[in-house]
DNA sequence: GTAACATTCAAACGTTCGTTTGAATACCGG
DNA sequence: CCGGTATTCAAACGAACGTTTGAATGTTAC
């Protein structure tokens, strides 16, 4: 699918990657100038356009490196269930589980950049700049392809308009909890320190978007047509 | 709460926020300059600093002049429904209903610049600028207490902790489905038409929010801190 | 050891950024 | 009609941006 893997990186690239995904998380993608990611990444100035290219080039490389393998990871663990399964259709909440659990996981990787990764993805997914947006698209579009397809088999009776909706409400509930840094606090007295036990995340996020996907149709919704 | 509605808008200040409200959805707020801003408005390059001040003040306007009434308004609707219930508890859909509604409302105001502000909103959520994200929280933070309150009645047997992380999935849900322009697409046919058929879209998303935050207890998940 | 190639480095390139200036014009109460 | 305030305007400011250059340094193969 991308052929950008085969070669390996060097310790300069991934000096730059790294601190590109931690500044790219906290500034942005234009907020974050050449200067300030050489200099996090102890490197000299050129080096970005020396190994990459480009600033865009860079930023591609920096989706690449993470999500790619996280698509791969999400597309084999759907197959293992269904060859499990046998024929027989899965339950919602293990498809559900073979989206997100890998991006949970990797917020579990404290000190290296998965955590970065993760964040700087959740906002990626609105962020304003086409090029960006067109990326990402790309990137998720046979992993989406595949999983609405366990969906279908998965949910026979729900129409697929309105599960092509459930699964955008899904997404949306994943990539906003993925970016929000401080927002829970805005709530109530929150306690960022278990924000990150992947495991209670999972679980939580889970019975969320399993009882948004499974809740019944409200019947009117179909007339819309009809009208 | 706020005392800057108090001194009406003249034209040129007016055409400022709306060319803002456009270009910073577009762009970003880095990605819209200056220059960009005051020719769509028609301006002269130096009557955003006159009116406004700052570029960042101008971003500050923008917000207010939406989200302040928006506000208003989801606590006014709030305060109306706990009165007609006169004691009695309130379903959760109805609150659920009270908090997106003015949102949605917006949408449908096709060629003023309400779809344009609410898009941008959606993304404000996820800004990697801080200044922006304590802005939009500090907005938000009354509110979001309002809220919290009457789910807490709503949903007596609710944990509060598991109703704080619901909460957050909702909005979560909402800002990226009012965020995303083009990323339904990724999914399936999309048909981008009727996503601004706003009531459509409040029932769909409150039925989808309504599951999650009444879903049941895992029974595990409370055992966080016993183990 | 040296030729050939890969990488790093300091410096500068032209462009665009947000903001400021001071003169020109519009508006308005007396 | 005039004096004063409010607004608009063209021009310029210094700073920061992404990128390029050409020399210096490291690395590898024979």
């Amino acid at each position: 699918m991308n052929l950008r893997a085969i070669k390996p990186l060097n310790e300069t690239q991934v000096r730059i990657l790294d601190a590109a995904e931690e500044l790219f998380m906290q500034h942005g993608f234009e907020g974050a100038s050449m200067r300030m990611l050489t200099a996090k990444a102890g490197v000299n100035l050129a080096a970005i356009n020396y190994h990459f290219g480009s600033k865009d080039a860079l930023i591609e490389a920096v989706f690449h490196r993470r999500l790619d393998p996280m698509n791969v990871e999400r597309i084999a663990h759907l197959d293992r269930l269904e060859q499990d399964a046998a024929g027989a259709p899965l339950a919602a909440e293990a498809i559900i589980r073979a989206f997100i659990g890998a991006s949970l996981r990797m917020i579990e990787d404290a000190r290296g950049g998965g955590r970065n990764f993760i964040r700087l993805l959740g906002r990626a997914y609105t962020e304003p700049a086409k090029p960006i947006r067109a990326l990402i698209g790309q990137m998720y579009a046979p992993t989406m392809e595949r999983f609405k397809a366990a969906f279908v088999k998965a949910l026979p009776d729900l129409p697929k308009d309105e599960l092509v909706w459930r699964m955008h409400f899904m997404f949306g509930t994943l990539a906003y909890t993925l970016a929000a840094t401080d927002t829970v606090q805005l709530i109530a007295g929150a306690k960022p320190e278990d924000r990150y036990d992947a495991r209670l995340l999972e679980d939580r996020l889970t019975a969320f978007m399993a009882a948004g996907l499974l809740s019944p149709l409200a019947g009117k919704i179909n007339v819309k047509k009809a009208a």
